[in-house]
DNA sequence: TTTATTAATCGTAACATTGCGATAAACAAA
DNA sequence: TTTGTTTATCGCAATGTTACGATTAATAAA
């Protein structure tokens, strides 16, 4: 097998795994917390800053872009990349409302 | 090669990767939404409630209690797996911290 | 003790992910 | 056009994940 079900779980259930499935590896999270701390679009350095290969780098970039979490715009021979606002915060609310079904009855418990 | 690079990312690198990968699977996510619905432990009926095998269920709540998410007690023949509250706060805050690093400049971008 | 019930573990096949060298593609500058 | 610079894609080896049948372990009931 190795195969993930998909049909047996709920959309927002889905959604939630993959956006879930793009955080879980490091170089992905330092990637997204690297554009946050520049401020601004990343061109290039992010091969740099990250220790890994270009082509690594390169893939990992792409997942997030697939995800619609990062946009890269073409500036010459160079890509820059940033965050994608709206669906940023789209990704958040879906996460939010994940991790925050508790709240009340968290210690109702045994 | 297909073993990720941990020493060249940050503790909180790693921590947020980790627990990512913890949500990054359809049936945890369903495991942990209907541990908040009933809202007190599942003694069991994991199994009928999402479609997969028993070892699958077995091997996923392994998981999720390997990292704290959730505790399970011993109760006759069955057990009791509920939500772990202290833990679940401290991975709350964790990822809150990382999703919300931008919110004032969402829009300074390309 | 024997029998049932429930959950964990073992073993393994199918599939997915990671990382990178090699190469290609796209563009700018000379 | 040629050369340099930067990013994407290909191909593949190493490793990880998922799912489940078979089995074991643990406890309860008869």
């Amino acid at each position: 097998m190795g195969l993930i079900k998909t049909e047996m779980f709920t959309d927002n259930q889905n959604a939630i795994a993959l956006i879930a499935k793009a955080f879980g590896h490091p170089a992905r999270v330092a990637i997204i917390q690297h554009l946050f701390k520049i401020n601004t679009c990343v061109c290039g350095d992010l091969v740099n800053e990250i220790g890994l290969a270009q082509p690594t780098i390169s893939q990992h970039l792409k997942e997030l872009k697939a995800l619609g979490l990062i946009k890269g715009t073409v500036e010459g021979t160079s890509v820059c990349y940033c965050i994608h606002p709206e669906n940023w915060k789209n990704m958040k609310n879906l996460i939010n409302t994940f991790l925050n079904a508790d709240d009340k009855n968290l210690n109702k418990c045994c």
